[in-house]
DNA sequence: AGAAGTAGATACCGAGTAGTATGTTGATGG
DNA sequence: CCATCAACATACTACTCGGTATCTACTTCT
């Protein structure tokens, strides 16, 4: 068969479209989406917009990119936890504590998600941009349905409080994602430390749904 | 006694400035600092610009403003529960309450501070942007201190688990904070439901600090 | 070698906007 | 009733930046 000339179904992003995401993702996780030329973000990997222009059709375009990129990186961090045999107890602190890492391994991609996708690009934009705007946005709800699943579980099984899941994966949601916020990479830091890091803020969370006695 | 002629020394903030920061805090949160224009802050207040730069001077100070009274905002809505008598939980899930229903009732600056400081204003900044940077993010911290004093107590009075107090401190802000970017205001909202929904959060964060035993 | 496509670089334009300089109006005090 | 000042409004400038149109170097196929 040789290398493949057709792109696959599943399209693995070229190398360069990665570069670009990865710049632009530093970019905005900086100085956020409005006050991001898209010439720094070309500055970062030494080139000029029109290397972008050849990748994307518009900076909201990059942008939504970047958010999907950051979704899709959760989804395959948390989704292994969530399908692994266990009590709800050990699939929830597993995925808290993958997710943490996430957030500690691909900072730039996390906190761009984070931050959310501003407002104002709701408001006056063309259907295109509609259309990807809620597909991000999906996204974004099924990372969040296997929070609300696995709570689910768990107070089904009797091993967490009875709560609304819906609700109380906000908070808790809130307390994972908080961490692409005040987090400061450390140089050379261990896996080690990372991992205690991620348990500390795993118990956390896991601990608020679980029963006292 | 009549009507005070006098501002006094606290210096409660002329009516009109407040004004400007409400419609300021509004747009903000809406669009972001950055793609936020003063002459869209100023036509919420159905004025033009010459308004806001008759009383702040640029629009970072409008912005360290919104972010001043936030701060303010929040040490007075969490200082009754923290100087309350009684047991570290109680004190905490009260700071929590307080904390959700003031983020619910005043919106726009709450998620304008839970949105962060932009890190460009950190970047070229001249030296009294850089003196208000510092002094909001001291507002920011003495905040945050309040719940790590409250969560010390609890863990010395072996009410919470013997937790690294500035590092908890962390996801349980953020589970807080994250109120703000997912809460919707529903018209009609009775305080009941409002106290409600702050008692789930509290549950929430105070369940993650108690011991399970 | 020539043709055609790929992967950009360069130059430019128009819209939007922070900040400023100056004009205007109503109230106040003498 | 005039001068002054507070509280803005208006007009303007300088600059940035998204997007586009055009140009160029390199590669691949024939």
């Amino acid at each position: 068969m040789g290398r493949q000339g057709r792109i696959e179904t599943a399209e693995p992003l070229a190398d360069r479209r990665i570069e670009i995401l990865d710049a632009a993702s530093r970019a905005f996780m900086r100085q956020g989406f409005a006050a991001t030329s898209l010439d720094r973000v070309s500055d970062e990997i030494g080139s000029t917009k029109g290397a972008i222009y050849y990748y994307y059709r518009s900076k909201s375009e990059l942008f939504f990119a970047v958010h999907r990129r950051g979704m899709e990186l959760t989804r395959a961090a948390i989704g292994p936890s969530f399908e692994a045999q266990g009590s709800a107890r050990d699939r929830l602190h597993g995925m808290a504590v993958a997710h943490t890492i996430l957030i500690i391994d691909h900072l730039p991609y996390l906190r761009v998600i984070a931050q959310g996708l501003e407002m104002h690009l709701l408001e006056r934009t063309n259907d295109s941009e509609r259309a990807e705007l809620a597909d991000v946005a999906a996204l974004r709800e099924a990372n969040e349905s296997l929070y609300i699943s696995v709570i689910n579980d768990g107070v089904a099984s009797g091993e967490f409080r009875p709560v609304d899941a819906k609700l109380v994966a906000k908070p808790l949601l809130g307390a994972l994602n908080w961490t692409s916020r005040w987090y400061q990479p450390r140089r050379g830091e261990t896996q080690a430390a990372k991992k205690q890091l991620a348990d500390s803020i795993a118990d956390f969370v896991v601990g608020g749904l679980e029963k006292k006695r």
